[in-house]
RNA sequence: GGUGUCAUAGCUCAGUUGGUAGAGCAAAGGACUGAAAAUCCUUGUGUCCCCGGUUCGAUUCCUGGUGACACCA
């Protein structure tokens, strides 16, 4: 039987460091599920793995993308099935570490089979969104699609242009691609969580934001000006980074709003997650020795 | 020491022509199907600094006190 181990927890938990660990122990790769380390500009602000980490462990998805490519988790899943059809040949045993939840749901419950929306179909009604706003968009979801239009959240523009965008692309509606059901795995799949104490969490957050900087977060940001309006760059980090490039922030008020943004997407993981009742909780701080034979248990 | 200004939610402050109060930030909770580190939603009771006075009723007006700040000595 072919098992998936994955490893999941919110931002700065502890997962990279015991995910490797847990690699060596037990001979196998690392599948990254984090969707902004896919990127190579990216290794200061999204915490990625060092080059002396990535040499302990082969690692798949670390720095595989550039910032100007397209990506999404519907492309995700594709891609790590297909690694994984590849790797379940030589291993018994894969582990998958990150925190993206919509990308390791990909994986592991698998997303609707929705077309991928024409750069121009996009560009269109952001176009008509900037001139028009959003109520004569809404009007027309309301026309093509009543079904989804009764359940959507009216209020947040992504969800209805990327309806719209749907239904003018395909003829079809949006809710008729929404079938919301789990596909199957040809594998076994077995979901760790690991979790601390808010404060402990915090804490380990603001002194990562701090090594961030010492590190060269800024210098980072400020190579990646260019690359600004790019969606991979619209990330907690670097958001924070361009308002002090622009003179708009002192480093140390982005300091702050970026220690904040990060609790903040900390607790949306831990919301998500909370709700997923295949995850086995792990609560940290726990002696690595421990925690692997915890997982052994289940392997 | 004198004069003046201020004292309200964790922070910065608004406000009540006297009927026990509300914004921003912070914080907390939630949603989530091809942009997801994205995007969006919900949540504000606090001795209105303290003692007393006026009043049917004071956080609001008045006396005194305490503290902060400014200016004058």
């Amino acid at each position: 039987m072919k098992t998936l181990l994955v490893l999941i927890g919110p931002t700065a938990v502890g997962k990279t460091e015991l995910a490797l660990q847990l690699a060596e122990q037990l001979g196998t790769p690392i599948i990254n599920a984090d969707s902004r380390q896919l990127y190579r500009e990216l290794p200061i602000g999204t915490a990625a793995p060092t080059p002396d980490q990535l040499a302990r462990v082969q690692h798949y998805f670390v720095g595989s993308l550039s910032v100007t490519d397209y990506y999404s988790a519907a492309r995700y899943e594709a891609d790590v099935l297909q690694l994984t059809e590849q790797l379940f040949k030589t291993h018994d045993t894969l582990l998958m570490s990150g925190g993206s939840m919509m990308y390791i749901d990909a994986v592991c419950k698998g997303i609707d089979d929705i077309p991928t929306i024409e750069p121009e179909t996009r560009d269109h009604l952001r176009q008509r969104l900037a001139t028009e706003g959003l109520d004569p968009l809404k009007a027309e979801l309301r026309l093509l699609d009543p079904e989804y239009y009764a359940q959507a959240d009216l209020k947040n523009t992504q969800r209805i242009l990327h309806a719209l965008e749907i239904c003018y692309q395909t003829g079809r509606t949006f809710t008729s691609f929404r079938t919301a059901t789990k596909k199957e795995r040809p594998f076994r799949i077995c979901k760790f969580g690991l979790r601390r104490e808010r404060t402990d969490l915090f804490n380990r957050i603001n002194q990562r934001v701090d090594q961030m900087i010492h590190d060269g977060l800024l210098n980072e940001a400020r190579a990646l000006l260019p690359y600004r309006h790019e969606n991979a760059l619209n990330t907690v980090g670097y958001k924070e980074m361009f308002q002090v490039i622009d003179g708009n922030w002192t480093l140390p008020f982005a300091l702050e709003r970026l220690k904040k943004n990060t609790r903040v997407y900390a607790k949306k993981q831990m919301t998500w997650f909370s709700h997923d009742p295949d995850i086995h909780w792990i609560d940290l701080p726990k002696s690595t020795d421990k925690i692997i034979e915890t997982i052994l248990q289940y392997n």
